[in-house]
DNA sequence: TCATTGAAATGAAACGTTTCATGGAAACGT
DNA sequence: ACGTTTCCATGAAACGTTTCATTTCAATGA
């Protein structure tokens, strides 16, 4: 019978014992490094060495009110431009010596306050997170009631969090300019709900650079209801099929481009010949198809890094929300526009 | 000066006061809802909502040696496939009230070894590892020696920790057998080091079909020393300008198809005029490609939540290791060729 | 030489749960 | 009415740390 027993794990005590010293001194060899004679310390390291002791993170926890992770919540991991955002922030993250709980919101926010709820009982650190909606203020309510520091990617509200997120109207801006300069003058912008960072923002852009160069909008051609990419494909289909359809199209979700290739091979037109194509993030799809699909570019990593760096800057600066010297930060990461084959002058002007 | 005092959070003690019971019975009213009578169940329970008391993960954590969480290490979540892995392990641990610990092993040794190590720290109560190499018996151990239970994806050491895989092997054999029946009788195939599953299962179909249809293998087309998106580029660059090149090419790593697609592009060579392809996972860029690419299919998700209800059971099931009764369960998800336009007769045979 | 100091080490008290050995009361059989 | 069983509820003891108020002891100054 007996089964073979798995020799207990050390803990603490067993080293203070072994060492012959007491706990608080073992604590402190561990931790604070504070003063403690050169001869002890080595007797306690020893005794660390010969037992095999690593000290028990959940007690640590327990004790010091902090469990060295950080959540992390995002609409889909499984879009490149987010895994490389999470693989950034874990690796920072882990550098620090902090780990990272991952939670899917696929987009609803019942998913979101369930899973702020487990974080908030399991303590986590810091939270990193995209929102599903910026104006619910419920939901800032909950935010601000985790008490921990809250990092929003892509998005701007609440203000009081800080934040990192990329300069899409800049990149959507230079996008618009050059479609305008190719002579396109019905160009469709296909993104998100306006109350939603990135959609505001590539709005803002696409706005700017029609103004500046003088041409008026047709407001049919600003879609503005999800980033999803059925969203991308049903309405490319609806506009070119509309009567006066674009003659460029910008997408402004990540992962949209898919979809709004997919509706047009099904028409059966052509990049850029019947209509000239701006994606909103590259990838291998955009570099690789036929032709090349010009983008809105960013550093992707960086945005993850970032992130990271703000949520672990914010937890060593202690008691955050409610203190009225820390102020938000706030980092917007570049982006610009990478002209490709898919956009080119308008049949028209053939 | 004095700072708006956030209210202390309220323990299981304040609920035990509130409700006039004591401590054992708030908890018993929490868990293991045991014999209660409704009365003092009702009392506790009005406490709860009124004190907005929810239990301290942590402090259970510390009590009850168990943290409802898995780790899980995988090469690299920026990989569609296995982001979509991690999303669907993490969607079924969440039903289940546990939470997903996530790190990046790009593929390096050392950064699974640390992270083992963290994980070990942690407590974590499972793990799901796709491990850098199969051989490493010193990892093997390292493995052992967190006691809890193990579930390897897509590899099959160590013998005894549960295991999901992919059915590479039929895939590809398939793929191999449509490709030699359309004629071609130089197929390459491009796949990692042998010592690893995903690549010895697609070698032993690709391998069988040929002995099946009567035609040698040329060794020169056996390329097996990596997965990675970079070696399918420089394999396919060396092969297409070799002497006797393929007229056929499996891919056989997951993220490897854009790098032979630029291998080709840059060489000028058409597929399938030029060489027939076959990539090893599906996606976007395989179904928009022009032509689409034929690839090897299975169900991304699935694999995610077999792995996922694998560590449960197992979780649930206790003590795993060195308990003979329990045999390692192993799980084969099937996979498909699915042949598109991207394979065709050799040029020979036009 | 003797108080005084400071540094170094100690021991006990938390942290917020779960669990387990008790205890008390109600229910039962005779 | 009395012992026996059953059912609930209790209170204290863990779990493995950190921390803090003490104690110890050697070094210092007068």
């Amino acid at each position: 019978m007996n089964l073979p027993e798995r020799p207990p794990i050390p803990t603490i005590r067993d080293v203070a014992r072994t060492a012959g010293v007491s706990l608080g001194t073992v604590s402190r060899v561990l931790n604070h490094q504070e003063s403690v004679k050169p001869a002890i310390r080595a007797r306690v390291e020893a005794a660390i060495k010969a037992l095999d002791y690593t000290p028990n993170a959940i007690a640590q926890s327990m004790r010091s009110r902090n469990t060295k992770t950080v959540g992390c919540i995002v609409r889909d991991i499984s879009i490149p431009v987010l895994a490389e955002f999470v693989r950034a922030a874990q690796h920072e993250l882990d550098r620090a010596g902090y780990a990272l709980l991952l939670a899917n919101s696929e987009g609803q926010r019942e998913r979101e306050t369930r899973f702020l709820a487990t974080l908030s009982v399991r303590k986590v650190d810091a939270l990193l997170i995209g929102q599903y909606s910026e104006g619910d203020e419920d939901f800032h309510l909950m935010l601000k009631a985790l008490g921990i520091p809250v990092v929003l990617v892509e998005r701007e509200k609440p203000l009081w969090a800080h934040a990192v997120m990329v300069d899409h109207g800049a990149a959507v801006k230079q996008a618009t300019v050059h479609l305008l300069a190719l002579g396109h003058r019905r160009i469709a912008l296909l993104t998100g709900a306006p109350d939603l960072f990135p959609a505001h923002d590539r709005i803002r852009g696409y706005e700017a650079a029609h103004v500046d160069a003088g041409v008026t909008m047709d407001p049919a051609l600003l879609r503005k209801e999800s980033f999803l990419v059925d969203y991308g494909y049903s309405q490319t289909a609806l506009l070119m099929r509309a009567k006066r359809p674009p003659t460029a199209i910008i997408a402004g979700g990540i992962d949209m481009l898919s979809g709004i290739l997919r509706a047009l091979r099904e028409r059966g037109l052509k990049v850029p010949h019947d209509v000239s194509l701006v994606a909103a993030s590259d990838s291998d799809l955009a570099q690789l198809s036929e032709p090349p699909i010009s983008v809105e570019r960013w550093d992707y990593a960086r945005l993850g890094k970032v992130a990271a760096r703000l949520a672990l800057d914010a937890i060593a600066a202690g008691v955050p929300v409610s203190n009225r010297t820390a102020k938000p930060k706030r980092v917007v990461v570049p982006a610009e526009f990478l002209p490709r084959a898919s956009c080119a002058a308008p049949r028209a002007w053939h």
